[in-house]
DNA sequence: CGTGATTTTGAGAAGTATCAAGAGGAGTGG
DNA sequence: CCACTCCTCTTGATACTTCTCAAAATCACG
Protein backbone atom coordinates (compact mmCIF):
# COMPACT_ATOMS: atom_id res chain seq x y z
CA UNK A 1 0.00 0.00 0.00
CA UNK A 2 0.93 3.26 -0.53
CA UNK A 3 0.10 6.85 0.50
CA UNK A 4 -0.30 8.99 -2.52
CA UNK A 5 -2.18 12.08 -3.74
CA UNK A 6 -4.81 12.25 -6.29
CA UNK A 7 -3.97 15.51 -7.60
CA UNK A 8 -7.49 15.45 -8.98
CA UNK A 9 -8.90 16.56 -5.38
CA UNK A 10 -5.11 17.83 -4.18
CA UNK A 11 -5.39 15.42 -1.38
CA UNK A 12 -2.82 13.19 0.39
CA UNK A 13 -4.46 9.99 0.03
CA UNK A 14 -3.49 6.54 0.64
CA UNK A 15 -3.95 3.49 -2.12
CA UNK A 16 -2.39 0.32 -3.13
CA UNK A 17 1.06 0.22 -4.78
CA UNK A 18 4.32 -1.93 -4.51
CA UNK A 19 5.98 0.33 -2.99
CA UNK A 20 4.96 3.09 -0.26
CA UNK A 21 5.31 4.19 2.94
CA UNK A 22 2.63 1.72 5.47
CA UNK A 23 -1.13 0.02 5.44
CA UNK A 24 -3.08 3.11 4.98
CA UNK A 25 -6.28 2.75 2.81
CA UNK A 26 -9.83 5.15 2.40
CA UNK A 27 -8.66 7.51 4.51
CA UNK A 28 -8.09 11.37 3.22
CA UNK A 29 -7.11 14.57 4.12
CA UNK A 30 -9.45 17.49 3.59
CA UNK A 31 -8.40 19.78 0.49
CA UNK A 32 -7.99 22.79 2.39
CA UNK A 33 -4.74 20.77 4.35
CA UNK A 34 -2.28 20.08 0.82
CA UNK A 35 -2.12 21.11 -2.41
CA UNK A 36 -0.16 20.00 -5.27
CA UNK A 37 2.84 22.18 -6.77
CA UNK A 38 4.43 21.41 -10.29
CA UNK A 39 8.37 21.99 -10.70
CA UNK A 40 10.33 22.57 -13.83
CA UNK A 41 13.80 20.45 -13.98
CA UNK A 42 16.25 21.61 -11.40
CA UNK A 43 13.46 23.34 -10.11
CA UNK A 44 14.37 24.32 -6.17
CA UNK A 45 11.42 22.94 -3.77
CA UNK A 46 13.19 23.61 -0.21
CA UNK A 47 16.58 25.06 0.33
CA UNK A 48 18.61 24.54 2.55
CA UNK A 49 18.37 26.92 5.85
CA UNK A 50 14.18 27.44 4.75
CA UNK A 51 11.83 26.99 7.80
CA UNK A 52 11.09 23.74 7.49
CA UNK A 53 6.83 24.37 7.30
CA UNK A 54 5.70 21.51 5.09
CA UNK A 55 6.12 17.92 4.13
CA UNK A 56 6.27 16.67 0.85
CA UNK A 57 5.39 13.80 -1.68
CA UNK A 58 6.24 12.84 -4.95
CA UNK A 59 3.20 13.02 -7.44
CA UNK A 60 4.96 12.86 -10.21
CA UNK A 61 8.70 12.95 -11.51
CA UNK A 62 11.79 12.33 -10.23
CA UNK A 63 13.35 14.63 -7.23
CA UNK A 64 16.41 14.43 -4.93
CA UNK A 65 17.75 16.02 -1.56
CA UNK A 66 21.34 17.44 -2.01
CA UNK A 67 23.61 18.45 0.69
CA UNK A 68 26.23 21.04 -0.18
CA UNK A 69 29.16 22.00 1.59
CA UNK A 70 31.12 25.25 1.55
CA UNK A 71 33.63 24.15 -0.34
CA UNK A 72 31.45 22.62 -3.31
CA UNK A 73 31.20 19.01 -2.39
CA UNK A 74 28.23 17.52 -2.86
CA UNK A 75 26.07 14.51 -1.44
CA UNK A 76 22.91 13.24 -2.75
CA UNK A 77 21.30 11.34 0.42
CA UNK A 78 18.08 10.22 -1.92
CA UNK A 79 16.36 10.21 -5.12
CA UNK A 80 12.51 10.41 -4.44
CA UNK A 81 9.81 8.71 -6.94
CA UNK A 82 6.35 8.97 -6.77
CA UNK A 83 4.11 7.82 -3.62
CA UNK A 84 7.58 8.91 -1.38
CA UNK A 85 7.45 11.55 1.58
CA UNK A 86 10.20 14.23 1.73
CA UNK A 87 10.71 17.12 3.53
CA UNK A 88 10.90 14.88 7.15
CA UNK A 89 13.28 16.96 8.99
CA UNK A 90 13.31 17.52 12.70
CA UNK A 91 14.74 21.07 13.27
CA UNK A 92 13.18 24.75 12.54
CA UNK A 93 14.94 24.73 9.00
CA UNK A 94 15.48 22.35 6.30
CA UNK A 95 19.00 21.26 6.42
CA UNK A 96 18.45 19.53 2.54
CA UNK A 97 17.80 20.79 -0.75
CA UNK A 98 15.24 19.31 -2.55
CA UNK A 99 14.88 19.73 -6.34
CA UNK A 100 13.05 18.54 -8.91
CA UNK A 101 15.59 16.08 -11.32
CA UNK A 102 13.17 16.44 -14.24
CA UNK A 103 10.03 18.37 -14.32
CA UNK A 104 7.36 16.48 -11.97
CA UNK A 105 4.86 17.71 -9.07
CA UNK A 106 4.86 17.82 -5.64
CA UNK A 107 1.73 17.20 -2.75
CA UNK A 108 2.41 19.43 0.11
CA UNK A 109 1.37 19.79 3.45
CA UNK A 110 1.55 21.68 6.31
CA UNK A 111 3.75 20.20 8.97
CA UNK A 112 1.04 21.51 11.38
CA UNK A 113 -2.05 19.93 9.27
CA UNK A 114 0.04 16.60 9.49
CA UNK A 115 0.56 16.36 12.72
CA UNK A 116 -2.88 17.54 13.43
CA UNK A 117 -3.81 14.49 11.19
CA UNK A 118 -1.48 11.86 12.46
CA UNK A 119 -3.00 12.77 15.85
CA UNK A 120 -6.56 11.94 14.95
CA UNK A 121 -5.64 9.46 12.07
CA UNK A 122 -3.83 6.30 13.64
CA UNK A 123 -3.23 4.89 10.30
CA UNK A 124 -2.20 8.27 8.56
CA UNK A 125 0.17 8.69 11.66
CA UNK A 126 1.38 4.87 11.06
CA UNK A 127 1.89 5.62 7.48
CA UNK A 128 3.88 8.87 7.91
CA UNK A 129 5.48 6.70 10.53
CA UNK A 130 6.43 4.05 8.58
CA UNK A 131 7.65 6.76 6.50
CA UNK A 132 10.33 7.52 8.30
CA UNK A 133 11.27 4.11 9.50
CA UNK A 134 11.73 2.99 5.94
CA UNK A 135 13.55 6.07 4.70
CA UNK A 136 15.92 5.48 7.66
CA UNK A 137 16.34 1.61 6.42
CA UNK A 138 17.11 2.71 3.30
CA UNK A 139 19.58 5.08 4.81
CA UNK A 140 21.05 2.07 5.95
CA UNK A 141 21.68 0.63 2.54
CA UNK A 142 23.27 3.23 1.09
CA UNK A 143 25.47 4.38 3.75
CA UNK A 144 26.51 0.42 3.92
CA UNK A 145 27.45 1.15 -0.03
CA UNK A 146 29.16 3.82 0.01
CA UNK A 147 31.26 3.16 3.22
CA UNK A 148 32.14 -0.24 1.69
CA UNK A 149 31.76 -1.07 -1.68
CA UNK A 150 33.85 -0.39 -4.80
CA UNK A 151 33.02 1.94 -7.50
CA UNK A 152 30.93 -1.09 -9.62
CA UNK A 153 29.28 -2.50 -6.66
CA UNK A 154 27.96 0.81 -6.19
CA UNK A 155 26.73 1.42 -9.64
CA UNK A 156 25.47 -2.24 -10.14
CA UNK A 157 23.40 -1.01 -6.55
CA UNK A 158 21.93 1.65 -8.20
CA UNK A 159 20.91 0.14 -11.13
CA UNK A 160 19.55 -2.47 -9.45
CA UNK A 161 17.52 -0.19 -6.95
CA UNK A 162 16.44 1.73 -10.16
CA UNK A 163 14.93 -1.28 -11.97
CA UNK A 164 13.92 -2.44 -8.63
CA UNK A 165 11.62 0.60 -8.09
CA UNK A 166 10.35 0.39 -12.15
CA UNK A 167 9.38 -2.57 -11.60
CA UNK A 168 6.17 -4.28 -11.08
CA UNK A 169 5.61 -7.33 -8.66
CA UNK A 170 6.33 -10.33 -11.13
CA UNK A 171 7.98 -8.50 -13.80
CA UNK A 172 11.08 -6.44 -14.04
CA UNK A 173 12.09 -4.38 -17.25
CA UNK A 174 15.40 -5.05 -19.09
CA UNK A 175 15.78 -1.75 -19.55
CA UNK A 176 16.67 0.98 -16.60
CA UNK A 177 15.79 4.85 -17.68
CA UNK A 178 18.25 7.29 -16.00
CA UNK A 179 16.59 10.24 -15.69
CA UNK A 180 19.53 12.13 -13.50
CA UNK A 181 22.80 12.82 -14.96
CA UNK A 182 26.11 11.76 -14.38
CA UNK A 183 26.95 14.23 -11.88
CA UNK A 184 23.66 13.09 -9.78
CA UNK A 185 24.39 9.55 -10.15
CA UNK A 186 28.19 10.42 -8.82
CA UNK A 187 27.22 12.37 -5.81
CA UNK A 188 24.10 10.09 -4.74
CA UNK A 189 27.13 6.99 -4.91
CA UNK A 190 30.24 9.01 -3.12
CA UNK A 191 32.34 9.34 -6.32
CA UNK A 192 33.50 11.41 -9.12
CA UNK A 193 31.91 11.39 -12.22
CA UNK A 194 34.77 10.55 -13.64
CA UNK A 195 34.82 7.80 -12.07
CA UNK A 196 30.70 6.93 -12.38
CA UNK A 197 31.56 7.22 -16.51
CA UNK A 198 34.37 5.13 -16.30
CA UNK A 199 32.49 2.09 -14.33
CA UNK A 200 29.75 2.31 -17.28
CA UNK A 201 32.32 1.93 -19.55
CA UNK A 202 33.75 -1.16 -17.54
CA UNK A 203 30.56 -2.64 -17.31
CA UNK A 204 29.81 -1.99 -21.09
CA UNK A 205 32.77 -3.71 -22.29
CA UNK A 206 32.05 -6.72 -19.80
CA UNK A 207 29.07 -7.55 -21.26
CA UNK A 208 26.58 -6.82 -17.83
CA UNK A 209 24.60 -3.96 -19.87
CA UNK A 210 24.49 -1.92 -23.02
CA UNK A 211 24.02 1.81 -23.56
CA UNK A 212 21.68 2.42 -26.19
CA UNK A 213 21.97 5.69 -25.36
CA UNK A 214 23.49 8.08 -21.82
CA UNK A 215 20.41 7.80 -20.78
CA UNK A 216 19.27 4.23 -21.09
CA UNK A 217 20.58 1.00 -19.78
CA UNK A 218 20.12 -2.35 -20.97
CA UNK A 219 20.53 -5.02 -18.47
CA UNK A 220 22.30 -8.11 -20.34
CA UNK A 221 23.29 -10.13 -17.37
CA UNK A 222 20.92 -9.72 -14.49
CA UNK A 223 22.20 -12.15 -12.57
CA UNK A 224 25.85 -10.43 -12.34
CA UNK A 225 24.35 -7.44 -11.38
CA UNK A 226 22.36 -8.71 -8.85
CA UNK A 227 25.27 -10.31 -7.55
CA UNK A 228 27.38 -7.10 -7.45
CA UNK A 229 24.61 -5.28 -5.93
CA UNK A 230 24.19 -7.30 -3.20
CA UNK A 231 28.30 -8.00 -2.65
CA UNK A 232 28.22 -6.32 0.67
CA UNK A 233 24.64 -6.14 1.30
CA UNK A 234 22.90 -9.20 3.48
CA UNK A 235 22.96 -11.79 1.01
CA UNK A 236 20.89 -14.62 -0.63
CA UNK A 237 23.40 -17.72 0.27
CA UNK A 238 26.29 -19.01 -1.17
CA UNK A 239 24.76 -22.15 -2.68
CA UNK A 240 23.27 -19.35 -5.47
CA UNK A 241 26.68 -19.68 -7.37
CA UNK A 242 26.71 -18.00 -10.59
CA UNK A 243 29.76 -18.25 -13.03
CA UNK A 244 30.92 -14.34 -14.82
CA UNK B 1 13.02 17.99 26.54
CA UNK B 2 13.94 14.30 26.36
CA UNK B 3 12.09 11.27 26.89
CA UNK B 4 13.87 9.18 29.09
CA UNK B 5 13.20 6.18 31.11
CA UNK B 6 12.90 6.10 34.86
CA UNK B 7 14.87 2.59 35.91
CA UNK B 8 13.09 2.48 39.20
CA UNK B 9 9.45 2.03 37.65
CA UNK B 10 10.89 0.59 34.15
CA UNK B 11 8.39 2.87 32.30
CA UNK B 12 9.12 5.57 29.44
CA UNK B 13 8.67 8.19 30.34
CA UNK B 14 9.14 12.01 29.23
CA UNK B 15 11.04 14.94 31.23
CA UNK B 16 12.22 17.50 30.89
CA UNK B 17 16.28 18.01 29.54
CA UNK B 18 18.55 19.76 27.32
CA UNK B 19 18.26 17.54 24.61
CA UNK B 20 15.98 15.58 22.92
CA UNK B 21 13.50 13.63 20.97
CA UNK B 22 10.20 15.63 21.63
CA UNK B 23 8.86 18.45 23.86
CA UNK B 24 7.06 15.76 25.92
CA UNK B 25 6.87 16.03 29.65
CA UNK B 26 4.70 14.77 32.12
CA UNK B 27 3.49 11.86 30.11
CA UNK B 28 3.92 8.48 31.49
CA UNK B 29 3.33 4.81 29.88
CA UNK B 30 1.88 1.96 32.08
CA UNK B 31 4.70 -0.50 33.79
CA UNK B 32 3.32 -3.43 31.64
CA UNK B 33 4.49 -1.89 28.41
CA UNK B 34 8.27 -0.97 28.91
CA UNK B 35 11.18 -2.69 30.65
CA UNK B 36 14.28 -2.26 31.18
CA UNK B 37 17.09 -4.88 30.42
CA UNK B 38 20.59 -4.81 31.29
CA UNK B 39 23.73 -6.03 28.87
CA UNK B 40 27.36 -6.99 28.96
CA UNK B 41 29.82 -5.67 27.01
CA UNK B 42 29.54 -6.81 23.53
CA UNK B 43 25.98 -8.41 24.15
CA UNK B 44 23.74 -8.45 21.60
CA UNK B 45 20.12 -6.95 21.92
CA UNK B 46 18.80 -8.29 19.03
CA UNK B 47 19.99 -9.54 16.05
CA UNK B 48 19.88 -9.30 12.08
CA UNK B 49 16.51 -11.35 10.76
CA UNK B 50 15.38 -11.19 14.57
CA UNK B 51 11.43 -10.78 14.26
CA UNK B 52 11.55 -6.64 14.97
CA UNK B 53 8.99 -6.88 17.84
CA UNK B 54 10.31 -3.80 20.22
CA UNK B 55 11.66 -0.40 20.10
CA UNK B 56 14.43 0.59 22.61
CA UNK B 57 15.76 3.33 24.36
CA UNK B 58 19.33 3.64 25.63
CA UNK B 59 19.13 4.05 29.79
CA UNK B 60 22.99 3.93 30.38
CA UNK B 61 25.61 2.50 28.54
CA UNK B 62 26.51 3.25 24.61
CA UNK B 63 25.40 0.88 21.94
CA UNK B 64 25.99 0.59 18.37
CA UNK B 65 23.99 -0.48 14.99
CA UNK B 66 25.78 -2.90 12.85
CA UNK B 67 25.43 -4.80 9.57
CA UNK B 68 27.79 -6.90 8.63
CA UNK B 69 28.19 -9.08 5.18
CA UNK B 70 28.62 -12.58 4.22
CA UNK B 71 32.41 -11.00 3.12
CA UNK B 72 33.30 -10.00 6.49
CA UNK B 73 32.67 -5.94 5.59
CA UNK B 74 31.28 -4.20 8.71
CA UNK B 75 29.26 -0.96 8.46
CA UNK B 76 28.65 0.57 11.55
CA UNK B 77 25.40 2.55 11.02
CA UNK B 78 25.49 4.36 14.87
CA UNK B 79 25.99 4.78 17.95
CA UNK B 80 23.41 5.36 20.47
CA UNK B 81 23.85 7.30 24.07
CA UNK B 82 21.30 7.77 27.16
CA UNK B 83 18.10 8.51 25.69
CA UNK B 84 18.59 7.54 22.20
CA UNK B 85 16.05 5.81 20.41
CA UNK B 86 16.35 2.49 18.54
CA UNK B 87 15.25 -0.29 16.81
CA UNK B 88 12.89 1.72 14.75
CA UNK B 89 13.08 -0.79 11.64
CA UNK B 90 10.29 -0.90 9.12
CA UNK B 91 9.86 -4.41 8.51
CA UNK B 92 8.94 -7.57 10.20
CA UNK B 93 12.67 -8.36 11.48
CA UNK B 94 15.54 -6.38 11.98
CA UNK B 95 17.92 -5.48 9.28
CA UNK B 96 20.62 -4.16 11.72
CA UNK B 97 22.17 -5.68 14.67
CA UNK B 98 22.14 -3.88 18.15
CA UNK B 99 25.21 -4.99 20.42
CA UNK B 100 26.25 -3.42 23.59
CA UNK B 101 29.46 -1.37 23.37
CA UNK B 102 29.93 -1.68 26.95
CA UNK B 103 27.99 -2.54 30.03
CA UNK B 104 24.55 -1.12 29.76
CA UNK B 105 21.03 -1.08 29.74
CA UNK B 106 17.71 -0.71 27.72
CA UNK B 107 14.50 -0.23 27.86
CA UNK B 108 12.11 -1.73 26.04
CA UNK B 109 8.29 -0.67 24.53
CA UNK B 110 6.88 -3.27 22.35
CA UNK B 111 6.15 -2.07 18.83
CA UNK B 112 2.88 -2.20 19.75
CA UNK B 113 2.72 -0.87 22.82
CA UNK B 114 4.62 2.08 21.43
CA UNK B 115 2.05 2.32 18.56
CA UNK B 116 -0.54 2.04 20.78
CA UNK B 117 0.74 4.34 22.73
CA UNK B 118 1.45 6.95 19.91
CA UNK B 119 -2.34 7.20 18.64
CA UNK B 120 -3.58 8.02 22.34
CA UNK B 121 -1.01 10.25 23.53
CA UNK B 122 -0.20 13.05 20.84
CA UNK B 123 3.19 14.14 22.72
CA UNK B 124 4.72 10.77 22.88
CA UNK B 125 4.14 10.69 19.35
CA UNK B 126 5.26 13.37 18.55
CA UNK B 127 8.10 12.60 20.25
CA UNK B 128 8.77 9.35 18.91
CA UNK B 129 8.38 10.38 15.41
CA UNK B 130 10.82 13.44 16.21
CA UNK B 131 13.25 10.70 17.08
CA UNK B 132 12.74 9.25 13.62
CA UNK B 133 13.30 12.44 11.82
CA UNK B 134 16.43 13.51 14.13
CA UNK B 135 17.72 10.20 13.10
CA UNK B 136 17.18 10.95 9.63
CA UNK B 137 19.13 13.86 9.96
CA UNK B 138 21.73 12.99 11.40
CA UNK B 139 22.32 9.80 8.46
CA UNK B 140 22.26 12.81 6.13
CA UNK B 141 25.63 14.39 7.59
CA UNK B 142 27.09 10.63 8.41
CA UNK B 143 26.80 9.94 4.99
CA UNK B 144 27.76 13.32 3.24
CA UNK B 145 31.17 12.50 5.85
CA UNK B 146 31.43 8.91 4.73
CA UNK B 147 30.65 9.60 1.29
CA UNK B 148 33.16 13.03 1.04
CA UNK B 149 35.66 13.07 3.30
CA UNK B 150 39.01 12.18 4.18
CA UNK B 151 39.83 10.31 6.86
CA UNK B 152 41.43 13.35 8.58
CA UNK B 153 38.15 15.28 8.54
CA UNK B 154 36.54 11.94 9.08
CA UNK B 155 38.44 11.01 12.45
CA UNK B 156 37.62 14.96 13.57
CA UNK B 157 34.12 15.05 12.65
CA UNK B 158 33.82 11.65 15.12
CA UNK B 159 36.05 13.53 18.08
CA UNK B 160 33.91 16.56 17.37
CA UNK B 161 30.43 14.25 17.64
CA UNK B 162 32.15 12.52 21.19
CA UNK B 163 32.66 15.77 22.30
CA UNK B 164 29.68 17.45 21.52
CA UNK B 165 27.24 14.67 22.94
CA UNK B 166 29.64 14.59 26.28
CA UNK B 167 28.79 18.43 26.86
CA UNK B 168 26.53 19.55 28.76
CA UNK B 169 25.47 23.29 27.52
CA UNK B 170 28.06 25.90 28.06
CA UNK B 171 30.97 23.00 29.48
CA UNK B 172 32.97 21.19 26.88
CA UNK B 173 35.21 18.94 28.33
CA UNK B 174 38.56 18.86 26.87
CA UNK B 175 39.17 15.33 26.76
CA UNK B 176 37.00 12.63 25.33
CA UNK B 177 36.70 9.20 26.11
CA UNK B 178 36.41 6.70 23.66
CA UNK B 179 34.36 3.96 24.84
CA UNK B 180 34.32 1.85 21.72
CA UNK B 181 37.53 0.19 20.17
CA UNK B 182 39.59 0.85 17.09
CA UNK B 183 37.57 -1.59 14.61
CA UNK B 184 34.40 0.16 15.75
CA UNK B 185 35.80 3.64 14.71
CA UNK B 186 36.87 2.52 11.69
CA UNK B 187 33.53 0.61 10.78
CA UNK B 188 31.55 3.64 11.68
CA UNK B 189 34.04 5.98 9.61
CA UNK B 190 33.82 3.53 6.78
CA UNK B 191 37.91 3.05 6.67
CA UNK B 192 40.37 0.67 7.92
CA UNK B 193 41.50 0.06 11.47
CA UNK B 194 44.99 1.05 10.21
CA UNK B 195 44.12 4.42 8.80
CA UNK B 196 41.99 5.27 12.14
CA UNK B 197 45.00 4.48 13.65
CA UNK B 198 47.62 6.16 11.79
CA UNK B 199 45.51 9.02 11.35
CA UNK B 200 45.10 9.43 15.29
CA UNK B 201 49.14 9.36 15.17
CA UNK B 202 48.80 11.97 12.85
CA UNK B 203 46.45 14.42 14.68
CA UNK B 204 49.13 14.17 17.62
CA UNK B 205 52.03 14.41 15.56
CA UNK B 206 50.63 17.73 14.33
CA UNK B 207 49.64 18.67 18.09
CA UNK B 208 46.03 18.74 17.17
CA UNK B 209 45.42 16.12 19.94
CA UNK B 210 46.72 14.06 22.97
CA UNK B 211 46.33 10.36 23.71
CA UNK B 212 47.27 9.69 27.20
CA UNK B 213 45.82 6.47 26.85
CA UNK B 214 44.59 4.71 23.85
CA UNK B 215 40.63 5.62 24.70
CA UNK B 216 41.16 8.92 26.10
CA UNK B 217 41.82 11.97 23.35
CA UNK B 218 42.91 15.28 25.10
CA UNK B 219 41.87 18.13 22.85
CA UNK B 220 44.74 20.42 22.29
CA UNK B 221 43.73 22.08 19.15
CA UNK B 222 39.67 22.92 19.49
CA UNK B 223 39.54 25.22 16.56
CA UNK B 224 41.31 23.37 14.10
CA UNK B 225 39.54 20.11 15.04
CA UNK B 226 35.92 22.02 14.43
CA UNK B 227 37.40 23.21 11.04
CA UNK B 228 38.54 19.72 10.09
CA UNK B 229 35.29 18.56 11.36
CA UNK B 230 32.85 21.21 9.36
CA UNK B 231 34.73 20.56 6.28
CA UNK B 232 32.27 19.12 4.79
CA UNK B 233 29.18 20.06 6.65
CA UNK B 234 27.86 23.39 7.86
CA UNK B 235 25.85 22.47 10.78
CA UNK B 236 28.18 23.28 13.81
CA UNK B 237 25.57 21.85 16.50
CA UNK B 238 25.43 18.45 18.14
CA UNK B 239 22.91 19.37 19.89
CA UNK B 240 21.13 15.83 19.39
CA UNK B 241 20.33 13.36 20.75
CA UNK B 242 19.26 10.98 18.67
CA UNK B 243 22.86 9.40 16.99
CA UNK B 244 21.76 8.63 13.37
C1' DC C 1 24.63 23.90 -38.16
C1' DG C 2 26.79 26.12 -34.51
C1' DT C 3 27.31 26.64 -29.34
C1' DG C 4 27.37 25.33 -24.66
C1' DA C 5 26.64 21.52 -21.62
C1' DT C 6 27.35 16.81 -20.70
C1' DT C 7 29.92 12.71 -21.07
C1' DT C 8 33.93 10.01 -22.13
C1' DT C 9 38.76 9.06 -22.27
C1' DG C 10 43.66 9.61 -20.89
C1' DA C 11 47.77 10.15 -17.91
C1' DG C 12 49.51 10.84 -13.63
C1' DA C 13 49.06 11.79 -8.53
C1' DA C 14 47.18 10.96 -4.14
C1' DG C 15 45.00 8.56 -0.56
C1' DT C 16 43.66 4.51 1.43
C1' DA C 17 43.69 -0.59 1.57
C1' DT C 18 46.28 -4.66 2.12
C1' DC C 19 49.62 -7.62 3.98
C1' DA C 20 52.94 -8.29 7.48
C1' DA C 21 55.18 -7.62 11.69
C1' DG C 22 56.08 -5.43 15.99
C1' DA C 23 54.65 -2.88 20.36
C1' DG C 24 51.61 -2.04 24.01
C1' DG C 25 47.96 -3.41 27.65
C1' DA C 26 45.10 -6.22 30.39
C1' DG C 27 44.14 -10.30 32.57
C1' DT C 28 45.67 -14.93 34.41
C1' DG C 29 48.31 -18.14 36.88
C1' DG C 30 52.45 -19.31 39.02
C1' DC D 1 54.97 -9.50 41.78
C1' DC D 2 56.43 -11.27 37.59
C1' DA D 3 56.01 -14.04 33.38
C1' DC D 4 52.91 -15.58 29.97
C1' DT D 5 49.34 -15.05 26.77
C1' DC D 6 45.83 -13.02 24.20
C1' DC D 7 44.07 -9.12 22.21
C1' DT D 8 44.30 -4.51 20.67
C1' DC D 9 46.75 -1.06 18.62
C1' DT D 10 50.59 0.86 15.93
C1' DT D 11 53.94 1.00 12.32
C1' DG D 12 55.99 -0.20 7.81
C1' DA D 13 56.18 -1.33 2.81
C1' DT D 14 53.71 -1.88 -1.18
C1' DA D 15 49.71 -2.22 -4.28
C1' DC D 16 45.57 -0.61 -5.99
C1' DT D 17 41.55 2.10 -6.50
C1' DT D 18 39.90 6.35 -7.13
C1' DC D 19 40.74 11.32 -7.72
C1' DT D 20 42.58 15.19 -10.23
C1' DC D 21 43.66 17.68 -14.13
C1' DA D 22 43.26 18.01 -19.06
C1' DA D 23 41.29 17.35 -23.45
C1' DA D 24 38.47 15.16 -26.82
C1' DA D 25 33.94 13.40 -28.15
C1' DT D 26 29.13 13.44 -27.93
C1' DC D 27 24.69 15.38 -27.06
C1' DA D 28 20.99 18.96 -26.60
C1' DC D 29 19.03 22.93 -28.31
C1' DG D 30 18.33 27.27 -30.44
Amino acid sequence: MTLVVNPSDNAFRAVGGPFGIGEVSNTRVPHAESSVSHYASGEEVVGEGDPAENYFMVVKGVFRSVKVTRDGRRQIFAFYMPGDMCGLEPGATYDLTIEAVNAGSMAIISRTACRARMNRDPQFNAAVFDGATRALALSVDHMTMVGRSSAEERLAWFLKMLRDRASVPGRQPPTVDLVMQRQDIADYLGLTIETVSRTFTHMKDRGLIALPTTRRVEILNPELLERLAAADRDAPTWDRRICA
